[in-house]
DNA sequence: GGTAAAATCGAAAACGTTTTCGGTAATAAT
DNA sequence: ATTATTACCGAAAACGTTTTCGATTTTACC
């Protein structure tokens, strides 16, 4: 049960390698005739180019690698699904490696990329990335690059992303046109960028609307996680009780918002509005079911890829390629935990 | 800015291409010295073995294939990062493809893997997977293969799994013991194992506990999800007002049913009790908590794994392989939703 | 029939490794 | 000093493809 060769092909036909390859690869400067011979023998016999071959010749391997913090995320599993169906779609295969929020593991699975040497990478930074020379080292590496969502200012290559400073000023608008005089805010960690520009927009709508920014009631999470809200809002509850707002990172913590609220007797909206951001499907179902901001986890996946692959392409052809930011549209998803 | 060979070393050095080749792998039959100064020029030029050209040489890729119905589940992304995490240890990269419950995508998908010449092939089946010729296809191809969760009996390969139809009997039977004296099925579609498994053991407590089984409350879903849990809580709700007791296919579903009663006020477990089934976080953040089956997705992603590379060292070394079925215990986790 | 153009083919190099096997040089044993 | 070991190295083949370029053959044209 060997593997067919074009060289079997070849012998078995009488003719030449080169010729059996180009036979297949329609190549105009090979008869009709010998091409539906070749074609026959080739279907006979099962062949399938040997791609480990392909890819040492034509130098490169239709793959690329994909670097995202964690996998177990609804918003990430939906882009890892946009990105991976997309360059199917495209004949690329795509190789998913994580972060899991770590600096160093990213540093690593770059390095693992490189030396698959895919065609090209895609990434969301991790949360605790500041040190950005492994990114440097993609670009200086000669490979195409593309950050999505979680991305870094000082990094010159294309990007993929929301206006989170936008959609942060979004969401606490809705919160101060609902009527809401206190508006807490639970960030996301310190150091990326969209939990630094949903803050930055958290804040200047306050400012806008004439309203005090409090320090104290900025929380600020670590694992981004449904407990982190659960227990921010406990907080919340015990120590501002005057606070009618919130402004969750993310629906997950959102909901550890809403879940403590619900246990405690609080009455949400009425006594206190709660917005999250996402647009994670369990934001509907929940009681009350959460308003959010609607992040287009599939677009950007599939902007990014494509943004990618053009990107390989022109670098293939030795061409100069630009880089391109894409800023994708959010919008306000007005639901039972905001309603009047 | 070329890419560095051993080549360029040799030449650098004034020695072979073998020997550099040797010196790196740590081989016993170049002298200590040579070795140290073939690692400085190595690391001076930067130099990263060729991949395409290693596999090619060697024939293997040290990538595998994951063929999974969906990402966006929780499930499986959950058993997507065990299998990442675990592949990586062991110095093996993944490619991941997505069936979407489709049997001619699933085709589709194992051609790809199978012209990328992966090293083995993980995968779990579509819903719609009746005909099951490209399995075997994979399996005449010589490509090691284990299925996990969703696998087919006529298939000859290993196998990761729990036993769906014990854990079914005892999600029923926490019921029974509960007081239900009328305990619906809200099952998965008709074809899977895994949904036949669990409906088998639903059945097998009923009669041991001499309890009727009734064709008309078991209600049979197409899509798996939360509408199909709320939409079928809701003809209970109006058309069998007896039901006491609702085991679901999966938590998702049971979400659905838990928000459906919820809505039209029926108390939950007092009136009616409900179980789900694989232990997402969800369900025990949901009001009232969701009892449910916990399936180990994570250890079953990594028992997966490790019988795969188990498989795959063998068939390089041409060794004969004898497949194994791995059954991985389940366990009733007790929540609100069917306390007492 | 002769020449020019077009069609068709193949030799060979190249991609960068790994590994076998034989050869030489250095060391040890006699 | 001779032989037997051991240590070290390199030539070369092989993996299977792609592509260039020159050679040959066929067809077209006058």
């Amino acid at each position: 049960m060997k593997e067919a060769t074009l060289k079997e092909i070849a012998l078995e036909l009488g003719i030449s390698i080169a010729t059996v390859s180009k036979a297949l690869k329609n190549y105009s400067d090979v008869s009709s005739k010998t091409k539906a011979a070749v074609l026959k023998v080739a279907e006979r016999l099962n062949y399938k180019p040997n791609s480990f071959a392909v890819n040492l010749r034509t130098k490169e391997s239709k793959t690329i690698g994909l670097i995202i913090p964690e996998i177990v995320h609804h918003f990430f599993s939906n882009i890892v699904n946009a990105i991976i169906e997309e360059a199917e779609k495209k004949g690329y295969l795509v190789i998913i490696l994580q972060s899991n929020e770590s600096e160093e593991l990213e540093k690593k699975q770059i390095d693992l990329l490189l030396s698959k040497r895919v065609d090209g990478i895609l990434m969301s930074l991790s949360n605790n990335t500041t040190n950005l020379d492994h990114l440097k080292k993609v670009i200086e590496n000669n490979t195409p690059l593309v950050l999505f969502d979680k991305i870094s200012k000082l990094i010159d290559c294309s990007k993929v992303i929301i206006d989170d400073r936008d959609a942060g000023y979004a969401a606490t608008e809705h919160l101060i046109k609902c009527g809401c005089k206190k508006i807490a805010h639970i960030r996301g960690p310190l150091n990326p960028q969209n939990s630094i520009d949903r803050f930055l927009g958290y804040k200047k709508a306050l400012e806008d609307y004439n309203m005090k920014f409090d320090r104290s009631i900025v929380f600020t999470c670590e694992k981004v996680n449904f407990d982190e809200g659960y227990n921010f809002a406990k907080k919340i509850y015990t120590e501002h009780k005057d606070v009618d707002g919130i402004f969750a990172i993310t629906d997950l913590v959102g909901i550890g918002v809403v879940a403590y609220f619900n246990e405690v007797g609080v009455k949400i909206p009425d006594q206190i509005a709660i917005i999250g951001f996402s647009n994670w499907f369990m934001a509907s179902v929940i009681t009350p079911s959460l308003s959010t901001i609607d992040q287009p986890g599939f677009e950007m996946g599939k902007k990014a890829l494509k943004l990618l692959l053009k990107e390989i392409k022109a670098h293939k052809k030795g061409k100069e390629f630009k880089f391109k930011t894409i800023v994708l549209p959010t919008k306000v998803i007005e639901r039972k935990s905001t309603a009047f």
